[in-house]
DNA sequence: CACTGATTGTTGCAATTGCAACTATAATTG
DNA sequence: CAATTATAGTTGCAATTGCAACAATCAGTG
């Protein structure tokens, strides 16, 4: 029934956790040196920009960008308070809505992804060879798509 | 000036962002699930243990799990209310602490660590082949000490 | 179609986090 | 060694998050 990792299984996963952690905290640290706002704004006004003609459910953003509905569904008054995105009524479902990305929004991930960039670039991408970025994308990739079908 | 990561980079570090929010998610759920508090408690406390003897200042604590120093102390208020370490008056600087594991702070690493290497194993280990593993901990491993030394 | 259960999203409240200011001590330097 | 600057840690306050409960609607089933 117990599933036990190997010692190289933990120390691996530690270092995910670590690396991640640090790395989010150099690139938080970019943008709110230059006034911008956090990352996770970033990140949902982006799947909004994919999908601008449609625009979004709320549910399919969480589902994106893998935060629960809860504090989603502040984000997006923060979000909306500061006119980056609209709701709109949901005609398929009136239990929901539909958002999109104003054209204040598309400005702002465009001025957030010159900090955003150079901060990935700096930090990870010029650490790492064409090779080891491929194969890091590969195995999280699979790691994704694997935990995200069964729970 | 401005550095630019090439495509796959940024999508290397979007995966590696993902998949850690991803799986933190389940660890954390796990952890709930059995009743045990989160995470950071383990993180912290396994870095006591580690170093049960002398104990460890807070700030060395904060450099090993990536906490600022801010929340760190009021988690170590919260960990020292529930009688799991103890804050010694620290003898060679007097501004600070010296923090040590009690035996209650043991017996909680020893009651969360099946659930939290079970997670480990099953949503992590389980899914990557062994040179899989190797390979991603040679590499975030680079990236960590690459990022801590020239900040 | 009525009933049951699941899904979508919001809200109140408590806990945690981030930020800035602060105290106290240590280290540096002229 | 006095003055300045840096470091360790704490605290108040505001913002964010997590949790549980809730309303509204949808989907499936007898």
């Amino acid at each position: 029934m117990s599933k036990k990792p190997s010692e190289k299984t933990v120390h691996a996963w530690i270092c995910l956790h670590r690396a991640h952690r640090l790395l989010l905290d150099r690139v938080e640290n970019a943008l709110k040196t230059e006034g911008l706002p956090p990352l996770d704004w970033y990140d949902v006004l982006l799947e909004l920009q994919r999908e601008k003609s449609e625009g979004l459910r709320q549910f399919e953003i969480g589902d994106k960008v893998l935060l629960n509905k809860h504090n989603l569904s502040r984000l997006l008054d923060r979000l909306e308070n500061e006119q980056l995105l609209s709701r709109y009524a949901c005609a398929e479902d009136k239990r929901g809505n539909r958002i999109k990305i104003t054209d204040k929004g598309e400005k702002l991930l465009k001025q957030m992804w010159p900090v955003y960039s150079q901060s990935i670039q700096e930090y990870f991408g010029e650490r790492l060879n064409a090779n080891e970025i491929f194969e890091m994308s590969r195995v999280l990739e699979q790691l994704l798509n694997q935990t995200n079908e069964a729970v």
